[in-house]
DNA sequence: TATATTTAGTTAGCCTAGCTAACTAATAAT
DNA sequence: ATTATTAGTTAGCTAGGCTAACTAAATATA
């Protein structure tokens, strides 16, 4: 009997199985690492937008905005309450008046790493239980990764 | 010339640099996903907390609250708005009435199933730029990831 | 059995972080 | 010169985080 629905039958591309397993396992691996930020004393919306200006490099108000995907008006608070803290200082740019270049000041840069090292601690830790091949493995499946995951 | 520091120099873990990478790459995957989060219309404390509940069943307050890494009161609130929305529904536990079990219900479950779909199609169209065995590979990452994430 | 302790969850009240709408100031286009 | 666009802010609302203090039920103890 053939389907009554009026769409066609869903063409299973190729790698969906393996996109929802790899989609798991990330967030449940993001999960489980998650517990070590409670050190840092830094919010989750703090530590994300300092790794991106750490990692990322300085850039202006809204270009922060859409590596967060949140709305200026967020960044805008979140910024001043972050320069408050002395965890990033905003620079009015010469060539364009209206835009504000924002970088993580070395006490922020600090603490990010702190908190990204215990991070990155556990789950080395966590990786030892693997064989040498197996880590091998995740260490080019983490390559494919980066590949496939540019934001667009 | 030895280092001048009081500890140890620090012994570099087989899986540190893996883990470092691996690290990363999640946390940009994940970033990139989230894009498509907006089209819920769900925010993401309410899809996190479906989510537990979908894939990991129905819990108690108090366990839904140590899967989200939150304290007691946010779950309290967290979930009466989402139950006013119909999203979850809470039983009272017949062997101990102080205990509540949250559990999705079908318009909740029907939610997140959607958002999932998303997420893991635009994954799995990234995917098919990998060949076959990159994507055999990252099968494989997934399952290690999964093994190496267990809560403890 | 009566009381005390512990446990599960809620309430109150505060702060941070999300949003939209409406604004200012600077630049770019007409 | 004027108009339109762009970058960011302000105002004001809601959701979601916290701690402290509470209620009610279950368990332990005197």
């Amino acid at each position: 009997m053939p389907r009554p629905s009026r769409q066609p039958a869903p063409r299973p591309r190729p790698g969906f199985a393996t996109a929802d397993r790899l989609h798991s396992a990330a967030i449940r691996l993001l999960r489980t690492l998650r517990v070590e930020d409670r050190a840092s004393g830094l919010s989750a919306p703090r530590l994300s937008a300092l790794s991106v200006l750490v990692f990322g490099g300085p850039r202006t108000m809204s270009a922060l905005a859409q590596a967060e995907q949140v709305q200026p008006p967020t960044i805008t608070r979140l910024v001043a309450e972050m320069e408050k803290d002395g965890l990033v200082e905003r620079v009015r740019s010469e060539a364009d008046r209206r835009v504000l270049t924002v970088r993580a000041t070395p006490e922020g840069r600090r603490l990010l790493e702190e908190g990204r090292r215990r991070r990155v601690a556990r789950l080395a830790a966590a990786l030892e239980a693997l064989s040498a091949a197996d880590r091998k493995l995740l260490a080019r499946a983490a390559e494919l990764i980066e590949q496939v995951a540019r934001p667009e």
